[in-house]
DNA sequence: AGTCCACAGGAAGGGCAGGCGA
DNA sequence: TCGCCTGCCCTTCCTGTGGACT
């Protein structure tokens, strides 16, 4: 204690951290979020995107953009990439063009068709209240928006998917058909998905009119993801900080996960942290590996913390009921099934005083979970003894650990 | 071949909190 | 203040269904 004392009469108790030299040279250039100047192997991508756009600093109007491909292949990227591009120009050339990007999945923020609008005003200026107003009013500001000025615009609508599960393809239909009504600007709409089959899912009236150009990346493989990697270090870390074999780690990695740049990055990111914070002057493989279970453990704990109280008691309902099947001798031939949840769910619920919420709530509460992939459900039928769905934890043994921990401190 | 179970999951609508305009 | 609108969470009612059993 008195060393410490001492200590921190003469010197800072930060003063280590500032004095010691960081792994980090650019952090942010280690971020999703970061567009780089050049994105290797997406050159096709970029000339088809740029050659869709260029018609706008000409005046002429824009066709509608549907870019598919799963996580981490480089459409957002791309597509902010493009855009800040044609922005650039626009603005030397003096061409009016309004560009916006909207993340759909963003919670609060363009998760709903208001919302979406809401958001959508807000980056043209006018700002309207939270809830309150109908949607056909805030259709009818945001048309007026649009062709108040003779203008091109282009709307980027990232994790359309997202947008499309909650509130079906109305605001799609309403957003391309607004552009036949416009007297003075004309609108484009770059629809983002991550879901490959989105497209099929749409009426057939919005799919033709927004897949007028399609776009699809396809996964990155491992070479080409270390070479994005090595793009990224050289600006994101101090020279000699990271040696091949992590970013051979790092891409073979991300490449077993369908290719995800966005995983490798993560990785690569989060093994400089661990490296940094272990006092460490280079990052080795084994720090990757820490990395690669410190991602999982805090997504899937954080996910579960900020759930809502109800989808964590199913959640407990569905950890109790699976460490009493374990504990059971043929715990291998057993299923977590719904109706076995349900049963147990209520009982917590009376333990802990909590309104008990109808089995068709609860189901759709165990496919939110689904969806958040902790769990893994799969409807099966037993024939005679009915329909249900069998559910499987979807996390490994540490994270599984730590959310038991967790929610039985609450529930338990 | 028909029955029937135990749900899945769609549709409609209730209740609530919050905001707007008259 | 009131009527009307929103999103959100939830219930109620309903139809659909795969396959073991009869």
């Amino acid at each position: 204690m008195e060393l410490v004392t001492e200590k921190s009469l003469s010197q800072n108790i930060f003063s280590d951290y500032v004095e010691k030299p960081s792994l980090f040279s650019n952090k942010k250039s280690l971020t999703a979020a970061f567009i780089p100047s050049k994105i290797p192997h997406r050159d096709s991508e970029i000339t088809q995107l740029t050659a869709v756009l260029a018609p706008a600093l000409r005046g002429y109007h824009i066709n509608n953009v549907f870019i598919y491909g799963t996580c981490g292949t480089g459409k957002t990227i791309c597509s902010r990439f493009v855009i800040s591009q044609l922005e650039d120009m626009a603005r030397k050339n003096k061409n009016r063009i309004k560009t916006v990007y909207i993340n759909c999945k963003m919670k609060k923020v363009a998760d709903t068709e208001y919302r979406l609008f809401a958001q959508l005003l807000k980056e043209l200026g006018e700002t309207v209240p939270d809830t309150g107003l109908p949607t056909d009013v805030l259709y009818r500001k945001f048309f007026e928006q649009v062709d108040k000025d003779k203008q091109i615009m282009i709307i980027v609508l990232d994790e359309i998917d997202a947008l499309f599960k909650k509130v079906g393809d109305d605001f799609l239909y309403n957003l391309t058909r607004i552009n036949t009504e416009l007297k003075n600007s004309s609108l484009a709409i770059i629809g983002i998905t991550n879901d490959l089959s989105f497209r099929d899912k749409l009426d057939i009236r919005v799919k033709s009119s927004l897949s007028e150009e399609e776009m699809l990346f396809k996964p990155y493989n491992a070479l080409q993801l270390k070479n994005i990697l090595e793009e990224r270090v050289n600006n994101g870390f101090t020279a000699g900080v990271v040696d091949e074999a992590v970013l051979n780690k790092c891409a073979a990695l991300a490449a077993q996960e369908h290719g995800d740049a966005r995983r490798a990055l993560d990785l690569l990111r989060v093994a400089g942290e661990i490296a940094e914070r272990l006092g460490e002057t280079s990052i080795t493989e084994e720090h990757v590996d820490i990395a690669e279970e410190k991602i999982d453990m805090d997504r899937v704990t954080e996910t579960v913390k900020t759930q809502p109280k109800q989808s964590q008691a199913v959640l407990y309902s569905i950890l109790k009921l699976n460490t009493e099947l374990k504990a059971k001798e043929k715990w291998v031939d057993s299923r977590l099934l719904t109706g076995d949840i349900y049963s147990m769910y209520k009982q917590i619920c009376v333990n802990n005083n909590l309104k008990q919420l109808t089995q068709r709530r609860v189901s759709d509460l165990i496919s939110e979970l689904d969806m958040l992939s902790i769990i893994t459900t799969k409807v099966i039928s037993k024939g005679r003894y009915g329909r249900t769905r069998d559910i499987s934890l979807a996390v490994n043994e540490h994270v599984l650990e730590k959310i038991t921990k967790f929610l039985t401190e609450k529930f338990g």
